[in-house]
DNA sequence: GCACCTATTGATAATAATTCTCATTATCAA
DNA sequence: TTGATAATGAGAATTATTATCAATAGGTGC
């Protein structure tokens, strides 16, 4: 089932209506592979339709999130990033010089939520990896300035 | 070294001050077992001295931050929760039902984490991982009230 | 101990992200 | 087509955090 299938099935079972507007919102976030902010999917759905307010992308972000369809990340940033939900469970490494965002899988990490849930019997509904750090690039260019200093 | 040694040590050798208000703070968050945000541990800090405004916690909790003395949390929730870092790195279950916080240990992550900087070459200065969902009592209520419906 | 330099503070204004309010519009079942 | 009500748009409100700035207080040199 595809995922603009998904989300109508959702839709209706919980007596809730499609949209043109939910519509826009679930095409921009498919069509992107980049981890978009709410502002940033705001302005990609303007373009196809600009009397689409703020709020109802932030509505809209909160009801796919609810059914699972979408993931929000925070990326060492203090404002939400969204991407559609992949089959295969990935994680986020952020650079703080570049702000560049490196994807990775890594099965461990699900091996050991397995034996939480094993150990403590919870049901995990969201798993949240996230690392940040300076990439490559960065680090080279950190090392030759010798920085020893806390920078608050 | 004890930890206020290190701050101490950390905070001279950046021409930095030690002030009464940051002793105070680091003393609060030493002698909690828990993970106070802000505003808790102004009101922990303001038992001892009212005086002690919140920027100022704010101010020193980013101070340790960058010292990495102390990690900061969402906890599945919207603002930031604070603790010391411990020796063994630990993460996060949080119950959305109870609030309840389960801490666990994973070797596994900072396995996952070390393969990342030898494929990617990347330095890694912080390390995430949350859970959120339902504890075991949360989960049993959930499972009794057949919940089927998408709550927003 | 005293004075000086300037890091730090407290109080509060400002900012940023997100959520809420409410009158208006639009979906969809009958 | 109509009616009940879910959803929207615009902007106000809220929440967490950061910035501003005059007053205060570490800590170094005398």
């Amino acid at each position: 089932m595809s995922r603009e299938a998904q989300f109508l099935t959702a839709i209706h079972s919980n007596g809730l209506r499609m949209t043109r507007q939910r519509q826009l919102i679930l095409e921009v976030l498919e069509a992107s592979q980049e981890h978009l902010d709410a502002e940033a999917i705001h302005d990609r759905v303007k373009a196809r339709d600009p009397r689409i307010g703020l709020a109802t992308v932030y509505r809209t972000l909160a009801l796919l999130k609810a059914m699972g369809l979408v993931k929000e990340h925070s990326l060492g940033e203090e404002h939400g990033h969204f991407e559609m939900v992949q089959k295969v469970p990935h994680y986020h490494f952020t650079c703080i010089g570049c702000r560049q965002v490196i994807e990775f899988e890594a099965s461990a990490v699900m091996e050991a939520v397995q034996s939480l849930i094993d150990r403590e019997g919870v049901q995990v509904m969201d798993v949240h990896l996230s690392l940040t750090g300076y990439c490559s690039n960065c680090r080279e260019e950190r090392a030759t300035n010798h920085e020893v200093k806390v920078e608050v």
